[in-house]
DNA sequence: TGAAGGTATTTCGTATCCGGTATACGCTTA
DNA sequence: TAAGCGTATACCGGATACGAAATACCTTCA
């Protein structure tokens, strides 16, 4: 939720596009723990040098999405489905600062805002759109957490959300219906400006959220091998023989 | 605190090594707020080429420490007291998350391990020995957080920390007498195992230390300039007219 | 079979070059 | 004089080639 990625300015470097890729490689499951991500390889596979290729792989290592062993490059960093859960529980506790804070701030225009997001929301849910749900849900939750006017904590919860790959959400069996409601006691709290109810509102919708990514991030670590042979990015596996 | 900043590898990488310098020229107040920084300059300053420089810049640009306009390069991005009193709330979230984690698991060793880290702050207080106090006050709160077992949890801990100069809090009257007594009430709640207590514990102390910090960075950035002239990274300063 | 040594590969850092863009400066014109 | 326009320069973003150091691999020998 909530991903406010510096999208828009339409041209990015190609380092991001690069960092981007090989993020979406590993939450993917393409590319597991340990696997060693050479620079030239990703450079190859998206036709750019290798100097913005390593500038990508150093910002993943920040990420802490790669390991770096001097001399040895970089690696995948483990991750496994409890890891996904302690990242959702550290996001929720973000999240929920953020939506304390915007309880706190929240204007007429805010409300109305919020007010419209959501039944535009509810419109998206019952045409079962998932294009625009996830796109309303993210613009409901941005909004919230634009409120709270706070830029290092909004800063801290996009490092965490780079986590969460986009268009996900939606196609969980039942997660439509269950943000609806999660939003709606969301507002109530801030219609109130109840901080302590809206914290605590927002740190349970996303620590049940990110509970159902876990589960299915188990699921695709568990299956032995993505379909896909020759992985191009991939020339050394683990060997931990 | 906890700054376990995969120190003691002995030979780092240069870009970290570029990374490490720009960001404490950054918290030393040296580089201001919309400064612009140069791979060139950086690399000059540590007789070290452009490569591993630009490397360096792209990391600090996701921990927060600048901005990257397109086409116009790096610059320092906004930080003000404002912005360290956030960044301590979020880094108080994690951190009591963390402590009641440690509550949960924590062994017989654990214990003896803290109470002697413990008693040697003490000792290092009484003596007014500042760096082995804040070595002490780093081992004592870096055992908690490895107690949890939260590899992620910790890293997200580890980016925030990046906002804390080192050698920082030992410098604050009366901040040893305050640890001291925080540290006992943590440890109180770690030995009862009360996870709520801890958190509550942790939190507080966090927070009370960031409020340190930040008085002192406002402080800092009142005053007009910081003695030294001809500052050797910056070529162009803000210059929005 | 195990150890030692040499070769090959790879990482990491350096140096340099080029295209494209934005800013600044200066000129022209109203 | 002030505003508009075109040129020039600086510099960003990326590509490429090269070299040194360290690791991994392979062969050989006891």
């Amino acid at each position: 939720m909530s991903n406010h990625s510096s999208d828009g300015s339409g041209r990015r470097q190609f380092s991001d596009k690069a960092a981007a890729y090989v993020r979406g490689l590993i939450m993917s499951g393409e590319l597991r723990p340990g696997t060693t991500v050479r620079p030239e390889t990703v450079g190859q596979a998206l036709s750019i040098s290798t100097t913005p290729a390593r500038e990508a792989l150093q910002a993943l290592r920040v990420e802490g999405f790669l390991d770096l062993l001097p001399r040895r490059g970089f690696q995948v960093a483990p991750l496994t489905g409890q890891d996904i859960r302690d990242l959702f529980r550290v996001q929720a506790l973000i999240a929920g600062e953020l939506a304390a804070l915007a309880a706190a701030n929240c204007t007429e225009d805010d409300l109305a805002e919020l007010d419209a997001l959501h039944h535009e929301l509810i419109a998206a849910a019952r045409r079962n759109d998932h294009e625009v749900l996830e796109d309303k849900n993210h613009a409901f939750h941005r909004h919230i957490n634009k409120m709270a006017g706070s830029r290092k904590t909004l800063w801290a919860l996009s490092l965490i959300t780079r986590y969460v790959p986009r268009q996900f959400y939606s196609s969980i069996p039942g997660w439509p219906q269950a943000t609806v409601t999660d939003h709606e006691e969301l507002l109530e709290g801030i219609r109130s400006g109840d901080t302590d109810k809206t914290r605590a509102s927002m740190v349970a919708h996303i620590i049940h959220s990110g509970e159902l990514l876990a589960a299915n991030f188990d699921e695709r670590m568990a299956a032995p091998l993505p379909a896909t042979e020759a992985e191009p990015l991939q020339s050394d596996q683990a060997s931990h023989r």
